[in-house]
DNA sequence: ATAATCTCTACCGATCTGGTTGGGATTTGG
DNA sequence: CCAAATCCCAACCAGATCGGTAGAGATTAT
């Protein structure tokens, strides 16, 4: 199991934008040279995002891309999903009634198990915790 | 973020072999037709966990496939590992020499809390746990 | 007006996924 | 000893995804 460049590259950059704070718009350029990544892939990452409602982008000469909320209302797992889609392990999690052995199946224990932990793990931190967190290193 | 089939298939499959008890082979096609996998990709599913030491395999007639271990010793994610790979999330964990960002990153720490949560979730489960929750229900 | 910037579409090679096909090797049961 | 059952293996396939590139267009500040 492995996070995709996507999902790595596109956190990354919320993180930074986080840390820019709101005062400026941040040309994607800036963010691809600071944060080493491929400018052209970034795009398309951030375009995600902001389809999703996390991101809001300013046109023109000095624009550039924000953060749509605040940093402390933005979870992880927000991020994870608009750019990895729903993460739902298994058809049957949540939808149990997508597999008729659903009731009897020992197997989708562990994947419930495993759904809440991810969940736990990535909608119990916020970009504004990663940044705190970093600095204070 | 999704549970490939063969890690599902493969799964229910061991948890069908912990079932059956250490008495005989099981072969292959009653596994299939019992948990309704088409039987060619389960082979090569079994060909891997038998390549991982968890599955131990008898040739001929009244042939068939067994656990190569207690139920109660095999963990899931072994039966993860085995078929999935190696579940590092991004190349930096555990190897925190892979990026040179990886002292100042904030993303890693949240990688680093997914990475443990994923751990605990599929190691703490053995397959023994599965059918004894299972069969109790 | 022009330069900076986001927006969008199309393409590309590589890899993975979920299979299928078919032929072999091995062992049991008759 | 032979036939049937069973595991073993290699090759192939279509489709999706991934990571990335190329290039043309729309919009806005200066």
């Amino acid at each position: 199991m492995r996070i995709s460049s996507r999902c790595e590259y596109g956190l990354r950059a919320m993180v930074f934008l986080a840390a820019c704070g709101h005062s400026r718009p941040v040309p994607l350029s800036e963010i691809a040279a600071e944060e080493g990544m491929p400018a052209p892939f970034l795009e398309r990452i951030l375009a995600r995002l902001r389809e999703s409602g996390l991101l809001k982008a300013t046109r023109g000469a000095s624009g550039g891309y924000q953060l749509a909320r605040e940093a402390g209302s933005i979870a992880v797992g927000e991020v994870v999903t608009a750019l990895e889609g729903p993460l739902s392990l298994v058809g049957c999690i949540p939808d149990d009634a997508a597999c008729e052995r659903a009731d009897s199946c020992a197997s989708r224990l562990v994947w419930r198990r495993l759904d809440s932990a991810i969940t736990g793990a990535l909608d119990g931190v916020t970009l504004e915790d990663l940044t705190r967190e970093a600095v204070s290193r």
